[in-house]
DNA sequence: CACGGGTGCGCG
DNA sequence: AAAGCGCGCACCCGTG
């Protein structure tokens, strides 16, 4: 059963009930079953009532809009459909592009403050369920829902994109719930981190540890004004003392001899740690023993999320050990083991690839083929499939690849050679990429019309390989951020039966994503039983993207007190 | 003073 | 231009 739920101006809600599973006729006929007037105050209580008694599929435009109010009222639902991420989906998709949906003109569902990349509070604590000032007339739900019915039953590959429908859904409540639960982090321990890298910190300035490499920096190159922060100083410094250099990154001062150079990256790395994860960082983003960062899902192209606010994709390795489980409490810390190269193999049947990670490190089974010689290769020549190196290293390892491995190397040029024609490339359950910008489209016909020059011809080729790179990694990141989602939907639903009966924090919950990572919270004597799930869940996440198709996906889960422990 | 592009680096 | 994908964020610096 669905039911549709639907602001009514400022206090009410209605609640459209229709039976029939997603795939039934009833459903895109629009059988209306019944229809309820709910008031604002009494939509948690309603929500719980219907979910203990049919757990339905809930229907909202926007699970931003609805499940923050409803967590924080403790009630928590199964399954969703998020109108808005769906919408984006079938829009694009190649898998429904005749629908009415996808080929009407753009509409409220498609607008900027629709989109995954808009409208998006800097810093939500507790999103209103209704947002009072917003008068806009808003689209209605069912109408959309119906439609989307529509492009479902009438496209080609049904299953795979209702799979990824409700696999977009999930992580809309997943993401939801994280941020409901925070990731255990401790303030005391990220200070003492922060301070054992910078010293204490200071009540204004800079740190004494960055002060004295300041300086050290300064006198090396004889600058008495040096602004170690501004790299147009610092480059013209270094090269007043002779060295050839023509930028500041790090890579590129690694490689020079000179008293400056060791101060200098010390200097940036820790200035970095200070900037982007510093005492004022926590300040602002752990809160009672919490780190709540704004998971964006759907945000990116490839559908993997996106953050906006606390850079929670990002936390470096330096302060992972503040990152503790409560007292009687674990963190089981999980990762996918070589997770694009194995979807790569399920993508393209490739039985030799899927075959040499099947029970081992799939890297090391690439080197077992006699492919290449050592690991680090087997890494560097894959990376370079999937990302179209061309030159180094990378780039002389591949030839040996498409020899050991043809149909999986094959799949990756073909989607290449699409992007370069300007299509578009889809991944394993149906989302595709956009179409090439107007970028693409001017290079393009400015090397074809007449009187196109050499220069014109150089640049078209150049945008045109450019765009070849990003749709070859699109099908394999599309569809490694789709199994992620697979498998965080059926490790949400394990955890759940782990501990029946129980609020989500007093539960196995999970607490952190990083694309082919999660962190699950623990009471201790579940951990294991948390670990089995977290692996389990990998394993059916592989069947549901690659049907028996012999892949596998292994996963490390280890049980911890903190994130630095893993790995 | 605000804004936006460029730089550089953190993560996968 | 690190050899090649996807991001977010802080900072500098030129421009309006």
């Amino acid at each position: 059963m669905h039911v549709i739920l639907e602001r009514l101006g400022r206090d009410s809600v209605r609640a459209v009930r229709l039976r029939g599973a997603g795939d039934d006729s009833a459903v895109a006929r629009g059988a209306r079953l019944d229809e309820s007037i709910v008031s604002a105050g009494d939509l948690p209580a309603f929500v719980r009532a219907l979910e203990a008694e049919e757990r339905p599929r809930w229907v909202w435009n926007d699970t931003r809009a609805w499940y923050p109010a409803l967590l924080a009222a403790h009630v928590r639902v199964e399954r969703s459909v998020d109108l808005r991420l769906c919408h984006a989906i079938l829009r694009g998709s190649t898998l429904s592009a005749g629908s009415a949906l996808a080929t009407a003109p753009p509409g409220p569902w498609d607008s900027p403050g629709a989109s995954a990349e808009g409208g998006v509070p800097r810093r939500p604590e507790h999103l209103p369920l209704f947002d009072l000032d917003d008068d806009r007339a808003e689209p209605s739900p069912l109408a959309e829902f119906l439609l989307q019915e529509e492009a479902l039953s009438a496209s080609r590959e049904p299953g795979r994109l209702r799979l990824l429908l409700a696999a977009e859904s999930a992580g809309a409540l997943i993401a939801a719930e994280m941020h409901h639960a925070g990731l255990p982090y401790s303030a005391r321990r990220h200070d003492e981190l922060l301070a054992g890298l910078l010293g204490p910190r200071p009540p204004y300035g800079l740190p004494a540890v960055l002060e004295d490499l300041a300086a050290d920096i300064r006198s090396a190159l004889d600058a008495p004004d040096l602004n170690p922060d501004s790299p147009p100083e610092v480059l013209r410094a270094l090269q007043r003392a002779g060295l050839v250099v023509s930028s500041t990154r790090s890579w590129e001062l690694r490689r020079l001899e000179h008293p400056a150079i060791d101060p200098l990256l010390r200097y940036k790395k820790l200035s970095r740690l200070l900037t982007a994860n510093g005492w004022t960082w926590a300040d602002t983003w752990v809160r009672d023993g919490r780190f709540r960062p704004d998971y964006v899902p759907g945000g990116v192209v490839t559908g993997r999320w996106a953050t906006r606010g606390g850079g929670a994709l990002q936390l470096p390795r330096q302060v992972r050990g503040a990152v503790v489980a409560d007292p009687g409490w674990k963190l089981v810390v999980a990762d996918a083991a070589q997770l694009e190269p194995r979807l790569l193999a399920g993508l393209a049947s490739d039985e030799t690839m899927a075959a040499a990670g099947r029970g081992k490190d799939l890297y090391e089974g690439i080197v077992a083929t006699g492919a290449v010689e050592e690991r680090a290769h087997a890494k560097v020549a894959m990376l370079g499939a999937m990302y179209g190196a061309t030159t180094g290293e990378s780039g002389r390892l591949m030839p040996r690849l498409a020899n050991a491995f043809p149909r999986a190397v094959r799949l990756v040029e073909e989607a290449a050679r699409a992007g370069e024609r300007g299509e578009i490339a889809t991944s394993r359950l149906g989302r595709s990429s956009p179409p090439p910008g107007a970028a693409w489209q001017s290079a393009q016909s400015a090397a074809s019309g007449d009187g196109s020059t050499a220069a014109d011809e150089r640049r078209a080729r150049s945008v045109s390989r450019d765009w070849g790179r990003f749709t070859r990694n699109f099908v394999v990141q599309a569809s490694a951020a789709e199994w992620a989602l697979c498998w965080m939907a059926e490790l949400r639903n394990r955890l759940v039966d782990l501990a029946p009966g129980t609020w989500i924090t007093d539960a196995p919950h999970l607490v952190y994503f990083l694309h082919d990572e999660v962190i699950v919270h623990a009471p201790a004597e579940l951990a294991p039983a948390a670990a089995a799930a977290v692996t389990e869940s990998a394993r059916r996440a592989g069947v549901l993207l690659f049907g028996s198709f012999p892949v596998e996906f292994p996963v490390t889960a280890a049980v911890v007190d903190s994130y630095a422990e893993a790995k």
